[in-house]
RNA sequence: GGGGCUGUAGCGCAGUGGGAGCGCGCUUCCUUGGCAUGGAAGAGGUCGCGGGUUCGACUCCCGCCAGCUCCA
């Protein structure tokens, strides 16, 4: 049987019992910062577990794309390790629980599988004895194919509270050649002999934070089959490898790298290249991409290591990104994405792959390094140190270090290596436990969650309401009175809840006893609307009548960023290229901030060309709709939806203004174009890899800064008397005129400081046969005084010559020795010093220069007649030395 | 969120407290009947930004920004 079809009469299956069939959610988790990815069937319905929200039905069926790191090290030394899957499951919120869960698996397993009952085993919790029976008398499986298995096995829970409960498995026995071959090997058993292909988890109790177990009033039913493990079962071999889901995707592989047959550690690279191309290209295709953190690391890494494994086996440039046509015409038809996106996840992760090859080269210049370093010592192991360093911070594989080195008759100290690896793992655990303190949980909003709120925002800014619920430090309040922080729930509000980027309006609430202040309005996790502020007078009660409203100066400003945002999408969609996608917004009243997918800065040309465009687009005064339709009607036509978002099948709203652009969104706009006023781009940055940033402003904002910039540049004309447009050309004159300034300036000290020299040559004093020159000169900088003493020894091959000058007050001094008297023991760093000391200051440098700084000016005259002194205590001690010691 | 590394001329890089350099490229001239000829002279630098220490900072310390990288 092929995967397609098991994928399909497993949905079949459970419609025909009742369940709604959900298609599979992005691997994004949505509202849910716990997730870094959805590595589980029943992730994204987790809040209809806990029943923070209520499920669009009580049963729903899904095959749900899932990826999952922590066995990444045993991908391709297996045949049942993925690092990406498809999870077959249904599930039940309160509705059927263990008896329906068992008894349709088995039916699903025996009479549409087919599988042969000899083969078949189960696992159920040593506790759960109500399962056990079920198995054993309703479904009449013999007592030797149940195992019962502890709770390591067989009891489901995270982390360390919520809902939990025990599961039961169900597992093939592929045969016992693939075994340990132990005479009591049985399900549970570590070997690869019993494949779990289905769990069923029963959350029948909650975890209380003290520890104890609760029954849950609401029992929920979670399974999992393994698409991947149902079709090695169902095609008759023994590793996914073999199925029809990773065949052609291998073959290709093979094909590319020169078609000939691997084995041993090439064939698990084969398998590992195979295995990580189908996450990374599902990554890609949800919108994740490669970063230096979160699920761009995730990628990046599953990226990293197949472009490894891939040279390995003789695969070359950037095959990743090549196989990517195949797995969409393989997959496309349930993962419509893969096709729609082919191109960008392509060109995502060609990159990637371009950029691990300048990672690998300059890894491999340092490892030379180290190498020589080593055969010098004659060492024939790299520390473990060295290896952890080429790892940690220039991303160099530790099994290519290793190679490189088995090359040259070398090993690495993996064990320093792990444990600097698990140092590290430490460092970052403890500062994640530190910064996890604090924060809401869900359940802060528990009261809350069976509220309706009704917003009636679009269209009015002000609503008569009641109020349903009010909080205070999370805690329900009958009333609450004037200076207390409040969140208040009502029936019906005007107030604009933050989301999609938007932020929440502000206003206030007012009810005949009194009035709240409110500050911002945002979602709950289930969908409320929470007005949070704070009450200004009097008190405001539970089942008050109020009117609410909107602060409409601030939302009108809103409304203009927010349709400028839809403009600046088209926009750059435009003149960059479709692959510009939107990866998150903030828009504010006067201001946005843009971010979305593109791979270099944009050029100034650009940037003009994109304001021009919305300014053009602001002019032409388009009317801007908003429209309810299905989600397919407004893809139809051509509805921009954004990268990550999962949107209501049925009901989207989608945001026109004019034929220009259409997107979907739920946000509120101005009625027409011409609103906005105006549109200023201020900056474009990048913010990580493949990602952009704009901000620009809007409104009376974008006025201001405009007429900033204008008065600074009528400023600048006034000061440099000219015209505005010429500031440029008398900018550049200005520089040119200062430049040939300098120069001349440099030239006239030069000749000024000849003349100076020439005078002072006459000053020449002779200490025991050596020339030397000091004296107080006037100079600026150190520049100048070096310059002076250079020419110095131009005139004179043989002298010690000290220059010292007073500038602000400090004292500086150079001193030069020419390398003949160098070589009879004379050292300009030690005349300096000492000089220098005379004057407050120190100094230093080489035998042939140096130079020193002082704060006592009136010591000058001093410090250079000391120089003499200096210079015949330096003779007579290289003289009795027989020379200058070297360095 | 926590670490490591890097930032110096258009590009690639060296420079560990005291004259800012190398290679390629660029300009001009000479040489050479020629596509990567040879030679000479020259232009080009806020040493990422901001503080601090010091007589003196590209160099040491602190903070920030950007890029690379590992861990979570």
């Amino acid at each position: 049987m092929k995967s397609s079809e098991i994928r399909s009469i497993f949905l079949d299956f459970f419609t025909g019992k009742g369940h709604l069939v959900m298609p599979s959610f992005s691997l994004i988790p949505q509202n849910d910062p716990t997730l870094l990815l959805i590595g589980a069937g029943m992730a994204p319905l987790k809040p209809y577990f806990s029943g923070e929200r209520k499920p669009p039905h009580t049963r729903i069926a899904t095959c749900q794309k899932c990826v999952r790191t922590p066995d990444i090290d045993r991908v391709g030394h297996t045949g049942r390790h993925a690092t990406f899957f498809e999870m077959l499951g249904n599930f039940s919120f309160g509705d059927y629980f263990k008896e329906e869960a068992i008894e349709w698996a088995w039916e699903f397993v025996r009479e549409i599988l087919r599988l042969p009952a000899e083969r078949l085993w189960v696992s159920v919790f040593e506790e759960d004895d109500e399962s056990y029976n079920i198995w054993r008398e309703r479904i009449g499986l013999p007592a030797e194919r149940i195992v019962r298995l502890g709770r390591e096995d067989n009891f489901w829970e995270i982390g360390t509270g919520g809902p939990c409960g025990p599961c039961s498995e169900i597992y093939y026995d592929l045969g016992a050649e693939e075994g340990c071959g132990r005479a009591n090997c049985i399900p549970g058993c570590d070997c690869d002999r019993y494949l779990e292909i289905w769990n069923l988890v029963f959350t029948q109790f909650n975890r209380e934070p003290s520890g104890e177990l609760t029954l849950l009033k609401q029992k929920n039913i979670d399974t999992g089959a393994g698409l991947e493990r149902l079709a090695t079962v169902m095609q008759g071999v023994t590793s996914f490898y073999e199925t029809d889901l990773f065949k052609p995707l291998m073959a290709y592989f093979v094909d590319l790298a020169g078609g000939a047959e691997l084995d041993g550690s090439g064939k698990v690279s084969l398998r590992i290249v195979t295995e990580h191309s189908r996450g990374i290209a599902f990554l890609v295709g949800d919108g994740v991409l490669p970063s230096n953190e979160g699920r761009g690391y995730v990628l990046r890494r599953l990226i990293r290591r197949a472009a490894r494994h891939g040279r390995l086996i003789g695969l070359e440039g950037s095959f990743l990104a090549g196989v990517v046509p195949l797995l969409a015409e393989l997959m496309g038809s349930v993962y419509p994405e893969l096709r729609e996106r082919r191109d960008f996840i392509m060109q995502v992760i060609a990159t990637e792959e371009e950029r691990f090859q300048e990672t690998l080269a300059m890894g491999i210049d340092i490892l030379d390094d180290y190498i020589q370093e080593l055969k010098q010592k004659g060492e024939k192991c790299l520390p473990g140190e060295l290896a952890f360093k080429l790892y940690d911070t220039y991303g160099f594989p530790l099994d290519l270090t290793a190679e490189i080195l088995k090359e040259h008759g070398m090993t690495v100290d993996r064990h320093t290596f792990n444990r600097h690896l698990s140092e590290q793992q430490r460092r970052a655990r403890e500062a994640r436990a530190a910064s996890e303190s604090g924060g809401k949980t869900d359940s802060a909003y528990a009261a809350a969650r069976d509220l309706e709120t009704v917003f009636t925002g679009y269209d009015r800014l002000e609503e008569e309401a009641e109020i349903s619920l009010i909080l205070v430090n999370g805690d329900a309040r009958e009333r609450a009175s004037a200076g207390e922080s409040v969140e208040i729930f009502l029936n019906r509000t005007p107030f604009y809840a933050e989301a999609g980027g938007q932020i929440g309006d502000s206003g206030v609430i007012e009810a005949k006893g009194g009035r709240a202040v409110i500050a911002r309005a945002f979602f709950t996790p289930s969908g409320q609307i929470v007005h949070e502020g704070k009450v200004q007078s009097g008190h405001l009660s539970t089942g008050d009548r109020v009117a609410a409203r909107v602060e409409s100066v601030r939302r009108r400003g809103v409304c203009r960023s927010h349709t400028a945002t839809h403009l600046l999408h088209r926009a750059l969609k435009d003149i960059l290229g479709e692959h510009v996608n939107q990866a998150g917004s903030l828009v504010a009243p006067d201001r946005l901030r843009f971010d979305f997918t593109h791979f270099k800065a944009l050029s100034p040309e650009e940037k003009r060309q994109v304001e021009k465009t919305v300014n053009k687009v602001i002019l032409e005064n388009l009317p801007v709709t908003a429209e309810q339709m299905t989600l397919s009607e407004a893809r139809r036509r051509g509805a921009v939806a954004l990268f990550t978002e999962k949107y209501d099948q049925d009901a989207v709203r989608v945001i026109s203004a004019g034929d220009y652009s259409k997107e979907l969104c739920g946000g509120t706009h101005v009625k027409a174009t011409g609103e906005i006023g105006l549109f200023r781009l201020i900056s474009e940055e990048g913010i990580g890899s493949g990602l952009r940033r704009i901000e620009a402003l809007t409104g009376m904002e974008a006025y201001r800064q405009a007429a900033a910039d204008a008065s600074l540049l009528q400023e600048l004309a006034l000061k440099w008397k000219v015209a505005p447009e010429q500031l440029l050309l008398k900018a550049e004159e200005l520089l040119e005129a200062n430049r040939e300034l300098e120069r001349l300036n440099r030239q006239l000290k030069e000749r000024l400081h000849g003349y100076t020299v020439k005078s002072l040559l006459s000053g020449v004093e002779v200490v025991e046969g050596v020339n030397v020159l000091c004296s107080a000169v006037n100079a600026e900088s150190f520049e100048e005084l070096r310059g002076m003493t250079d020419l110095i020894k131009n005139s004179l091959p043989s002298v010690v010559a000290v220059l010292g000058a007073v500038h602000e007050g400090k004292v500086m001094l150079v001193g030069t020795v020419t390398d003949d008297l160098v070589k009879r023991g004379l050292q300009a760093n030690k005349i300096i010093a000492a000089a220098a000391r005379r004057v407050g200051g120190g100094g230093g440098g080489r035998p042939g220069m140096a130079q020193a700084g002082g704060k006592d000016p009136a010591a000058l005259p001093q410090a250079l007649r000391l120089v003499k002194d200096l210079v015949r205590e330096q003779l007579a001690a290289g003289s009795e030395a027989g020379g200058p010691q070297e360095k």
